[in-house]
This record gives structure tokens, sequence and C-alpha cells, in this order.
DNA sequence: CATTTTCGTTACGATACCGTATCGTTTACC
DNA sequence: GGTAAACGATACGGTATCGTAACGAAAATG
């Protein structure tokens, strides 16, 4: 089944979230931090610095840094990987999948009161 | 008619979106930056820094930064209030009528793309 | 083996944001 | 009129990101 949106349900929805999310903030990730957040979660495993650098066309000192701050905040995890030692697995945590949780709670909820 | 998400097509729907706007970036708004387009744009006039600081829930310095960088790109105006001179009136303009307009217009394509 | 390639990280200078405090201008108050 | 309050902008030091370039470790190549 699609989701069908009308321009003024979408930009809604937009507003809605990013206002809460503002509010709320506290972890104030980047668009950029957002996107590889989303993909490591949403995207089957294995994840590597170079294959989101692929994916979100960046350089890869990007997805290192965001992977720093993200794992300072716990929400992943790296482990080098025993195969290849070259590689960086980057993995899942608790603490992140809770956070996406809340997130798709939200978007859900600011959906429903969108067009009461 | 609410619009009603399950929670993977909430994240995915957030997932496709924001991985796009990676991808153009060329903007590359702020979260902060972003609420304050669409609380602009989607709210109606007047709005001031006072206001949008008060409805965002921050400081006054962060709205005349934000109103700094995305005038420069020409997404938003800024007008002395002629009846209290005091007060700034924030304005909208063409381009930053477009730019929300085709962010829209993501959303929309992206809902319809997530469960095909 | 020696060399090249791959992978992730670090170094560097530049830029932009942050929060707090202060400023100049304008209006309201007494 | 003189003082206080409101409004937006600016100054400041601190922090995090940016892109480019170089680095060390590990694997592939021959």
């Amino acid at each position: 089944m699609p989701l069908d949106l009308t321009p003024s349900q979408a930009l809604g929805l937009w507003h809605a979230v990013t206002l809460q999310q503002v509010h709320e903030d506290g972890r104030d990730l980047t668009l950029r931090q957002m996107a590889i957040l989303l993909e490591i979660y949403l995207v089957p495993p294995p994840h590597t610095v170079r294959g989101l650098a692929a994916k979100l066309g960046v350089t890869k000192p990007v997805i290192t840094r965001a992977l720093d701050t993200m794992g300072e905040q716990g929400l992943v995890t790296r482990m080098r990987d025993d195969r290849d030692r070259r590689n960086v697995i980057i993995k899942r945590t608790v603490d992140g999948a809770l956070y996406l949780e809340r997130l798709g709670d939200l978007i859900i909820a600011r959906g429903r009161a969108q067009n009461p």
C-alpha cells in the first residue's frame, strides 16, 4: 500500500516533527548523522565506513567523525572485522534502537495529529 | 483524514528523504534552520525574531544567526516594522517558497515509493 | 618478498554554530 | 523629560563540522 500524501500533509508533517525534534533536542544530530544512523538501522548489515560514505555520497572522514560523535552518545559501536582487519564493522546498540524507535513514534503521532 | 503510518513506513520515509537531502545538499540546513524555515512558510505571518525564538524554544541569537545564513541563501528576508521600529518582520521569498515546494514534492515522491 | 592497493583514521586550517553577556535603538512608563 | 523595558544584533570564547591531504596498518598483486 503506497503512502499517499498531499503537499500540505507532507510539509506539515515535516514541520511538526522537526519542531518537536528541536524542542527536545538533547542529541542535536546533523542531517548527515541522522542519515547515517537511519542507514545503519534500516539497512541489513554489514556496514562499513567506505560503504556508508559511498551510499551517502560523502567522504570517509565525514563518516569517521559522525561515528565518533554518535559513538560517544552510545548510538552506534565499531568493531574491527576479524576476517579482513582493514575493515571496521559498524554495529547497532540498544540506545540507538531506542532512539530511532522514539523517532518513529514521534512521526506517527505527528502524522496522526496532522489532519485531525 | 488522519495520516496513519506504520513504524516501518514512518522511519522508512524519514530515511529516504534524509538520504536524498544529504545527496543533493547544496543548502545543508541545520535542524533548527529547517524548523525556522518551515515555521515561516507554514504559519501565518507576521514572524518576528522573538516570536520564532519562543516558538522553537531557543535564544534570540540562534534566530538571528539562522536568518543571517538563510538570508544570504535567499530563503528569507528581513524588514524593519514601521509601526514599531524595534521589531523586525521576517518575510518569505520566491526562492524559499520554491525550496520548500521541492521538499514537499520529495517527501511525496518518497512516500509513494515507500511501499510500492 | 617487494610493491601497490585498500581501508579507516588523523592532521590541518577554515568555517559555522553554540550559549552567555552586552550593546544600540526604540518604545513604554511615570 | 528621564528612566525602565523590549527588541534585535553583536562580541566573545568554545566546540564541532567541513574538505583536502597525508598517514599507518593490512591485504592483494606480481
